[in-house]
DNA sequence: TGTTAATTCGCACATAATGCAGATCAGCAT
DNA sequence: ATGCTGATCTGCATTATGTGCGAATTAACA
C-alpha cells in the first residue's frame, strides 16, 4: 500500500495545468503538508509557515487549503471536536480519534462494502466514513 | 429493535431526579424532540419552539440541548457541513447523508465491530461512527 | 406562603472561517 | 528583458455558530 499523496513537485504542476498560480506560499504549504501525517488544522499550518515565511497570511492559508480540496488532493475533516482537520492522504482510509490527546490516526479498513446497512429505502451509498472514537497507546494509564 | 428514545414523561423525571427543573420551555423542547427523525439544529429546533412559545430564546434551546445531552438523552452530530445536529435516538446507529439535500438518515449496521482495521498499534476502539456518504432516494434524478 | 437555588433571557464575547478590495505578483506574450 | 493581465496576497470587516455572564424570574420544596 502506496500513500495517495502528491509531491510537492507534482502538485506545483497540478496547479499550474488548471491555470492556478504557484506563488511561494503554497509552495511553502506544498512542502509542510508532504508527508504531514498530523492531521494539522488551518491554524496549525499557518503557525509552522510563519515561521519560515513571516508574513504569511492565514487568509492565504486557508485560500490554498480550499484549492488543494477542490482539486481532491486534500481531505477535508471535520472532527467531533474542534476545528477543521486538512488530510494530505487521500488514500481511502479511516480515523481513529482518541478522546484523551484528541489526535487523529489514519486507519485502513478492509471490506467496508461487505458491512451490512438496514437504512434509508432507495439510498445509495458511495462512500463510508468511519472514526473510531477511543484511547491511543500513548495515552493508556498504566 | 425499539428506539432507544425517553419519552417527554421519562425525561421530566430524568430531570427532576438530577436536581434539574422541569420548565415550560423544557417541556417543550421535550416535546418536539420526541420521536423527531429529522436530526434537527438548534436553530431550527428554536423556530418551531418560537411558533408554540413566541419569546422563548434560542439561548435556552442551547442549554437544555446541553443538559440532555449530558444526561446521554441526545446525541450530538457534527456533520461534515453545517452545524450542529441533535439526535433524540440514542441507539447504537450511524447515518447516511445525502450530499444533495444535505439529510442525516438513520442507518443500523450489523457486526461493525467485526470489522477488521489496520490502525495504530495499542489504540483501544470503545465505538465507531460510521457516515454513509450517498444520494437519498428522493434525490436520484430519474 | 416563603425560601432558595436553578433557570431564563438578553447581551457581550469567543472562535472559525469567509467576503472584499487595493496592492502585488506569476505566467505569458511580445 | 519588458510589459500586460488576471490570479493572488494581505488586512480588515463580516458572518456563523455557539458560550459566558448576571439581573430578573421561577420551580421545587419546606
Ligand atoms: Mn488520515
Ligand atoms: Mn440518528
Ligand atoms: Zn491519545
Ligand atoms: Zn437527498
Amino acid at each position: 500500500m502506496v500513500l495517495d499523496v502528491r509531491t510537492p513537485v507534482e502538485l506545483t504542476s497540478d496547479f499550474r495545468s488548471r491555470g492556478l498560480k504557484v506563488t511561494p506560499q503554497r509552495q511553502l504549504l506544498f512542502r509542510l503538508l508532504y508527508g504531514n501525517m498530523t492531521h494539522p488544522t488551518a491554524e496549525a499550518l499557518f503557525a509552522q509557515a510563519s515561521e519560515l515565511m513571516p508574513g504569511i497570511s492565514l487568509r492565504t492559508v486557508y485560500q490554498t487549503l480550499n484549492d488543494l480540496a477542490a482539486l481532491g488532493e486534500l481531505q477535508v475533516l471535520h472532527p467531533s471536536s474542534g476545528s477543521t482537520r486538512f488530510d494530505p492522504n487521500v488514500d481511502d482510509h479511516h480515523h481513529a480519534r482518541c478522546r484523551t490527546c484528541g489526535e487523529l490516526h489514519d486507519v485502513y479498513v478492509d471490506r467496508v462494502q461487505d458491512l451490512a446497512m438496514r437504512g434509508p429505502v432507495g439510498f445509495v451509498a458511495e462512500r463510508a466514513n468511519i472514526v473510531f472514537d477511543g484511547v491511543c497507546a500513548d495515552c493508556q494509564v498504566g
